[in-house]
Formats: structure tokens, C-alpha cells, sequence
DNA sequence: CTGAAAGCGCTTACAG
DNA sequence: CTGAAAGCGCTTACAG
């Protein structure tokens, strides 16, 4: 491998005015600069990153701090994984590398030093994914002056933010689907209380009622636990109503499946005498039959949209300035994708 | 942020020393030590990571190639993320890092240049996944002294090697089920033939089939995709037959869950009528109703695996000896889970 | 057991 | 426009 010694021998110049050279700096004479950028690419150099990092003092790094400990195993990863993709994808065209830095020490964390973990690899930025709202090493990091971009988790810091997709509007655009095809007697299986998501959810899906002016009827409220399970479960109780719901918007695929699950085994057939809407948009409501109508997320944008405001974040040199920039792409938009699982409304 | 030279002057003595102490080298007085590293950990000092790098000539990073063009968006992603996690955690335990090193640039890619990466950033292994046999970037690495892992395709190479499930066998225990739940009409959906995955899935079912001295009927055995739609004209294609089959191993469940719609459409019960078997263990086998038996990967033990495998290449210091290694984990064994997809035979 | 010094591969003021 | 030199933060022979 030829370092940069080797290259300015070769091109008959100092290291110093290769390194101009390569890094596009002004103050190189053109043909000078083209004979080098030439014997470069012919020998295949790449400045050395370590070299590099010290010698700048950043690395080009970005770090994806990706909380692995606190999901059900199995669970929630799909949709990570998708987001690291197009994450991944963006960075690396703004120039980066992801740098994947889990803790994974057992969870009774005291060891999890997430601010440590960019000292020690210089990180330009950070992302934070699948962290518990509790997790007590992420206070020091978003009060620090790092580079900071949380997913799905409030956080505000001095350079640090967070990105979530439109739950509020996307559970409006279910119960407002709904509503179009006649349904007034619409329940919603909700996420754990105390997950911002599904609070959310929650809350686009009362408003909705509210705008239209249908009554927000406690029974037909029953929470879940995001998992096919809880799906299952709130479905029987809803089943069991002296008055049944003729929608039921579940605030996650997966329990939407399970929903539908409890109807087919009680013998109400979907969406003949029950429409069901899910959220989130994963691979099996696409694959189940009826389909899944469901409100999407769309991870792709997510990923892309939480590299911008990273790479916002570093970018920008006033650390005050965290208030004042554009946050609109914060809030990703979500998608209604109308599929078999729901009809008009009979009763 | 505290670096080593302050280290040392708080501790009293030189940064040799620091580095030694900190370092574990034996030869450094135990009192000296201790008092080191009770001021380092209360300082919470962290060795920069490019200084090290530089001076150790080596990173203590793995390059994960996650090669996310070739795979239709959204497909496949799933269990490699799910792997990718417990990739990581095995590596975290081992005390390497992760890079995440995806080209991104356009396909026609010739650009890509793993091994310029791996040089660049002193990486110590490399594992690569979703990366299509046919990608012309492997060859140089392969060939290279880099210790390498490869996922689910085949590269052998002086410090290369790969890792697969045991698709074969995974096959071979579908159809054993079936048989045993008294089938013998037996047909399979197959993946695209190029796939080794595939290739092995179907070899799997024929080595079976006649085991059980079962005859293999052309008819039975249709080409699939991977996806749904493809589950699902394979199905269309076999109730066609003037003899139907009375239970299908389809070699991936998003295609299993496609045959079964098209069942369901034509229908034909499952499982009354017809046995279902899936392979992967997706998420949504065991969503669906009826839940889908599968043969399921082990994401987990998959990616502990790779890791591990990894490791020992690195820690192999004969580069010949890669074949003499013990290469059992290479094949990671599957699981068939029974759910309600399958029925005892009754034609 | 410890320290002074060289060196890992770069970048960047500073001179010229 | 270019080069010599200092320095980024470490580790590791080499002396002692």
C-alpha cells in the first residue's frame, strides 16, 4: 500500500503539497495538482483515516448508537434495520462512515458512556436509535455540545434533536378513512401508554374524532402492547361489547394482525363486518389476506430526513442555534396505504 | 477531555508509563498500576482511538459490507438486521467496533473498492453480507490477506471463508414433516435458481424425497422469487394441476404466505385441504392465521456465529490455515416450528 | 520497573 | 505555488 511519502516521491513533490493536492485545497498549481490527483488514482491511494483524524482532529465518523437491549428480541429491529439503510446511504454521500456503537454490557448500565464512546473515536455527530426514554447515559451526551439526532425519543440539547414520524396525523388519516366509508363506531387498540408513539397515536386518533364530531366512547379504547398479542386480546375484549365496534384502528401492524386473528376465530369476517386499520407498514401486511390496510411509515425518508438534520446539526458552527434552524423534516410524513381490510360500513 | 500526557503528569510518572499500565503489559509495578488506573477510570480517560490506530498499525475494527443495491428495497432487510444486531454484540463482547462500509454510489459501480476501505481504515476483518455472488469487488478482497467472512455466499479465499444456514437440511426436516403428517403429494416452490440459498433449499427437498423414496414429479417443483407474488403464481399453477398436490414446501415464507392467499382465493382450505411450509421465520409466519410452521433461521446464532468465525481468521496468524481451522459453525443449524399450517394428509 | 525518543500517516500554519 | 517543520495522541523498542 503507498502512503502519501511514497506518492510525493513518485510525483516529485513534499507530502505537503500532495496533501493540498488530494484535499482540493487552492493554492496548488493546477498541472502540479492534476499530475498528482493522476498517480493517485493509478496507485489507488487513500489518505490513511487514522493519519487523517489525528492530524484534523475529526474523523468523519458518524456514530449510530443502536440500543439493542431494551426491544424485545425480534422485535422493532425490521424497521431499525431499514432506517440504518437509508441513514447509512445518506451519510455515506455527505462523506461519512457509521460507526455502529452499541453498549453490550448486560443492562444494569453503569458502564454505558455514550459521550466517552465519541470522545474516544472523535465522532462528528450522533444518532441515537431504539434508546429507552430512561436510559440514564443519554443525559450527559444531550447536554453536552455533541451532534446529536435522537429517533422516536424526545431529546433536546444544545446541539441535539429529535426526529419521529407524523403519528399524530397519521392516526387522523385512519380514523378519517373510516369515518369516509360510513364507520361511526370506530375503537383503537393503543401502543403502552408510556411510548411516545403510541401517546401519540392515541392522540391524532382522538382528535380526529372530535373534528368529527363523533363521541370518543371510553370501551372502545383498549391498550395493547404493540405485539400481535396484545392485538389479539384487545380485539376480545372489543368483540365481547354488548355493542361492537364496526372499525377498529390498532395502532401497530402487529396487533392489527392479531386483531384480525381474534375476529377470524370468532367468526367475523373482515372487512365484511369489520374493518381494520394497522400502523406502521411492515413486510406481513402486505402478505397477509385480506391485506392490511395500514398507515405506513416510510423509513426511507426517515433515514434520509434524520442524516439531513445530523448533518444540519454538524454544520452548523453557534451551538444556540439548535432552535432556529428548519426543523420541519423533525416530523416525517406517513402514508395511508388502502388495502382489502377495510369496507363500507353495514350497520 | 483528558488525554494521556496529563494522565501522566496527574499520575506522576511518563506516558510510556501510562500506556503500559493502562495496557496491561506485565512489566510495570503493581502499585504504579493501580494508582494509574484509579485516576484514569476517575478522569475517565479513553486511549484515542486514532492515535492508537496509528501507532498499533491496526484499528480493532470489523467492516460490516452491507450490500443494500441488489436486494429489492425493503426485502431481505429484516433478518439482516436482526443478524447485523447480534453480529455486533459479538464483536462489541470482543472488544472490536463496527464500521459500517455500504457503497453508495450507483450500481454500475466501479468504484467499489472494499479493499481500498479496509486500508484505509486499518480494519482487522471484514464481513460481508447481501452482497450478490456476481459483484465484481469481492474478487480482490477475497484474494487478499484480510481476514474476511461472507454471508450466505460462497467465497473461499487465504483468510476468507462464509457462512450459511443449513438450508439443505432445513429442507430435507419440511418435508420429513410433511411425510410424517402421512403427505406424499409433495410440491415445492423454489427460490430464483441462481440463489445458493435456493439452489440448496431445493436440493434439500429432492435429497429427501428420495430418501423417503418419494418420486420426484417435475410438475411439483415450480420456480418462485422470494416474494409473495411469486408464492402466489406458484400455487396457481399447482391447483391447476390435474392432480393436485396436498402439501407444499414453499423455500421462503413470504412466498409461503402467497401460496396461501391464493389457496384461500381459490378456495381451497389450509390446512384442511392443503399443508403449508414455509423457510426463514420471518415475523409474519407467525402472525398470519393460520400461523405458517417454518423452517426457521436463527438470525442470532447466525450472526454469533459469523463473528466468532471471524475472530478465529483473525486470530489465525498462517494465513494457509484457514482450511485446517475447525469450520463447523460454518453451517448453522435451523429449526422447524410447527404451527397450524399443516394438517394430517386425507387424499 | 521506568523514561526519553522515535515513529505511526497525515494536515496545516509558517516561511519563502 | 511549494517545502520544511511541528504536531495530532498514542505505542513500543531501546537504554538505563
Amino acid at each position: 500500500m503507498v502512503d502519501i511519502r511514497e506518492l510525493a516521491r513518485l510525483s516529485g513533490v513534499s507530502i505537503a503539497t500532495v496533501s493540498r493536492a488530494l484535499n482540493g485545497r487552492d493554492n496548488v498549481r493546477p498541472e502540479t495538482r492534476a499530475r498528482i490527483q493522476h498517480l493517485a488514482q493509478q496507485l489507488r491511494y487513500t489518505a490513511n483515516a487514522a493519519g487523517r483524524a489525528l492530524a484534523r482532529q475529526r474523523s468523519d465518523l458518524i456514530g449510530v448508537i443502536w440500543e439493542t437491549r431494551y426491544a424485545t428480541p425480534g422485535r422493532k429491529h425490521a424497521f431499525l434495520g431499514e432506517l440504518l439503510v437509508s441513514l447509512k446511504e445518506a451519510l455515506d454521500e455527505a462523506g461519512y462512515h457509521v460507526l455502529l456503537v452499541s453498549p453490550s454490557q448486560p443492562l444494569p448500565a453503569e458502564g454505558d458512556d455514550y459521550l466517552g464512546i465519541v470522545r474516544k473515536y472523535n465522532l462528528d455527530g450522533v444518532v441515537l436509535m431504539g434508546v429507552d426514554e430512561h436510559a440514564p447515559a443519554i443525559g450527559e451526551l444531550v447536554e453536552s455540545t455533541v451532534a446529536c439526532v435522537a429517533l422516536d425519543l424526545v431529546v433536546t440539547g444544545r446541539r441535539s434533536t429529535y426526529i419521529t414520524s407524523d403519528n399524530r396525523a397519521g392516526a387522523a388519516a385512519a380514523v378519517r378513512h373510516l369515518h369516509g366509508l360510513g364507520h361511526r363506531r370506530i375503537a383503537t387498540i393503543t401502543g403502552p401508554r408510556h411510548l411516545m408513539p403510541a401517546k401519540e397515536r392515541y392522540i391524532g386518533y382522538r382528535e380526529e374524532l372530535s373534528r368529527l364530531r363523533l363521541p370518543l366512547r371510553p370501551a372502545y379504547v383498549v391498550e395493547g402492547d404493540f405485539f400481535g398479542e396484545g392485538g389479539y386480546a384487545g380485539m376480545r375484549r372489543l368483540l365481547d361489547l354488548p355493542q361492537r365496534p364496526t372499525a377498529v384502528f390498532a395502532a401497530g401492524d402487529a396487533m392489527a394482525i392479531g386483531a384480525m386473528r381474534a375476529a377470524a376465530m370468532a367468526g367475523v369476517a373482515v372487512p365484511g363486518e369489520l374493518a381494520v386499520v394497522g400502523f406502521d407498514g411492515i413486510e406481513a401486511a402486505s402478505l397477509i389476506y385480506p391485506a392490511l390496510t395500514t398507515v405506513a411509515q416510510d423509513a426511507d425518508r426517515f433515514g434520509t430526513a434524520a442524516a439531513e438534520l445530523l448533518l444540519r446539526l454538524i454544520g452548523d458552527p453557534d451551538a444556540r442555534q439548535v432552535h432556529d434552524i428548519d426543523l420541519s423534516p423533525c416530523i416525517v410524513p406517513i402514508r395511508l396505504v388502502v388495502r382489502d381490510s377495510c369496507g363500507a360500513a353495514t350497520t
